[in-house]
RNA sequence: GGUCCUGUGGCCGAGUGGCUAGGCAGAGCUCUGCAAAAGCUCGUACAGCGGUUCGAAUCCGCUCGGGACCUCCA
């Protein structure tokens, strides 16, 4: 049983192998930080953030390398209403790093609502201008750019006739050359395909450094060619990204670095695939975004209500990284009470006392059980069925129930079963697939007093004074907090 | 227009030719002072039409619908 990965490649599912026995070197495309991050957005860096939990938790050693694209020609999120009216004092005043700053912040923000872990190297484009620039004049030394205005373009025709340029992306040469759609800024390129490594920045344009062109700044796909060189070599194992970035961006990647590097840079091609609202991918483009601040807030009016980010999590997760997935209420809302449910019956499982019995009491549920944590390593390993793996927890879930209410004894399972379930539930949960508690930690004054209503609700339930203990169960409910009456007679609290 | 993907029960979604995915919602039952949970049982779904096959949601063809990329985009 070994982890298979849909290598966008060569569009087969491949068995993993490290190019050095032991390391993984990942490279996943980070944000632009010029607007706010959507729920869009949400989707590789949960999906990636999982591949790099589980390659640890097989034992590897990994670098994962995510950027930060802060450098290259844009505007903030919302300003083109405002340029209008007062064009030149938002252009004077708008300080590009000021900017990228306030999104950074944000994107980190939300990286860690959502409980992504932390990148090992997170490079900036502005940071890493010198070693673009270099790159840059490798490939023209190469012979494979040439140098327009102050402006250096990619000569794919003269790439394409040695390499298999649309590869990845399934282009052919042929068709990208038939396709000359007029934009701005075309006619410098000898041809339309060409693309900028290099842009001569007009006297207007504030991000600008010094180059052996003249004043400009990096195109929009050289930066992870050389920050990824940089920090993983020539050749690395897993380059990730939306799939969205197949074309132009990654095919250019290979392009560039290719040249540079005489490799195509990454073994394994990973993409995952696009979250829709209604059908239609969320995006720039169709101006259909629901950012992540308005997900957690529910401030949006395509929201019913706001959703924590462990329900996005696991929102997600539920399925498959390379399906689209439909955005909606109910689907949002399906998840949270799903999730709720599962991690109620984690905290149950938790808490199981471990008995003694070696043999199992009903060797079918016994043997059930197992089948079904063993199938976590299996379906992961077939390219990251995170989907599948929840449907097996959930088929745990009434085990678990169960046993706390006394329908199936606990000595039903082995010792070692039991073991098992609770080591490879929580390994899981927690550490693959990256989900937490919902429910804030309370101080310890909260749930003392909490206790007390609990215990005074108890005793006044024996004395079947019902007026007070619903009173108590009512009023605490109108707060958010939850009191529940179990089979063994306590009573137990969990908040909304 | 080109390239590619996709169409599963009320909703969301797994599905590797044969064996009930799963979640949410809904119905019934059990438990319970009542609640709320929880447990058990229930849906015989695979866009349509053909074909291949002993057997197809799964392979092939056509038709219809949806989408992505070709431009910044996760």
């Amino acid at each position: 049983m070994s982890l298979k990965f849909h290598n966008s490649y060569t569009r087969k599912k491949e068995v993993f192998e490290p190019l050095t026995a032991g390391h993984v070197g990942m490279y996943v495309c980070g944000p632009t930080v010029s607007g706010e991050s959507h729920l869009g957005h949400a989707r590789p860096y949960i999906t990636f953030d999982v591949v790099y939990r589980y390659l640890m938790y097989l034992g590897y050693k990994v670098r994962y390398v995510r950027n930060i694209t802060d450098a290259g020609h844009f505007e903030e999120e919302g300003r083109e209403a405002e340029d209008k009216i007062a064009k030149k004092s938002v252009i004077e005043k708008l300080e590009p790093m000021e900017l990228v700053q306030k999104y950074t912040n944000l994107y980190h923000w939300a990286m860690l609502q959502l409980n992504n872990l932390e990148p090992s190297i997170e490079p900036t484009a502005t940071g890493h201008i010198i070693e673009q620039i270099e790159m840059i004049k490798q490939i023209i030394a190469e012979g494979y750019a040439y140098e327009v205005n102050g402006s250096v373009y990619f000569d794919v025709k003269k790439y394409a006739d040695e390499y298999p340029y649309g590869k990845l992306s399934g282009r052919v040469m042929e068709d990208l050359l038939e396709n000359t759609r007029e934009l701005e800024g075309q006619e410098e390129k000898r041809l339309s395909a060409d693309f900028a490594l290099w842009k001569a920045a007009p006297p207007e344009h504030i991000q600008r450094w010094a180059s052996p062109w003249g004043d400009g700044f990096p195109g929009w796909h050289i930066e992870c060619s050389a920050m990824a060189t940089k920090y993983l070599g020539k050749q690395f194992d897993i380059h990730g990204g939306g799939m969205d970035l197949l074309f132009p961006h990654h095919e250019s990647e290979i392009a560039q670095s290719t040249i540079c590097n005489k490799h195509v840079p990454a073994k394994y091609w990973l993409h995952n695939n696009m979250i829709t609202i209604n059908g239609r991918k969320m995006g720039k483009s169709y101006n259909n975004q629901i950012r992540l601040t308005e997900m957690f807030s529910g401030g949006h009016p395509m929201l019913e209500k706001g959703y924590h980010p462990m329900t996005i999590r696991f929102f997600i997760l539920q399925t498959h990284y390379r399906s689209t997935l439909d955005f909606s209420n109910e689907a949002l809302q399906a998840a949270e009470k799903g999730l709720k449910r599962l991690w109620e019956a984690y905290e149950v499982l938790k808490k199981m006392p471990v008995h003694d019995a070696e043999s199992a009491g009903d060797p079918e549920l016994d043997k059930k059980v197992e089948t079904l944590l063993g199938e976590f390593d299996e379906f992961m390993n077939d390219d990251l069925s995170t989907a599948k793996v929840l449907a097996n927890m959930f088929e745990l879930v009434p085990v678990i129930n169960s046993i706390k209410d006394g329908h199936i004894q606990a000595k039903a399972m082995s010792k070692k079963t039991l073991e098992l379930f609770k080591s490879k539930m929580s390994v899981y949960l927690e550490e693959v697939l990256g989900l937490k508690n919902e429910m804030q930690q309370d101080d310890g004054k909260l749930n003392g007093v909490l206790e007390l209503l609990a215990e005074i609700r108890k005793e006044v339930k024996s004395k079947k004074d019902y007026a007070t203990s619903d009173k108590i169960r009512n009023q605490l409910h109108r707060m958010g907090i939850i009191m529940k009456d179990e089979k063994d007679g306590n009573i137990s609290i969990s908040f909304e």
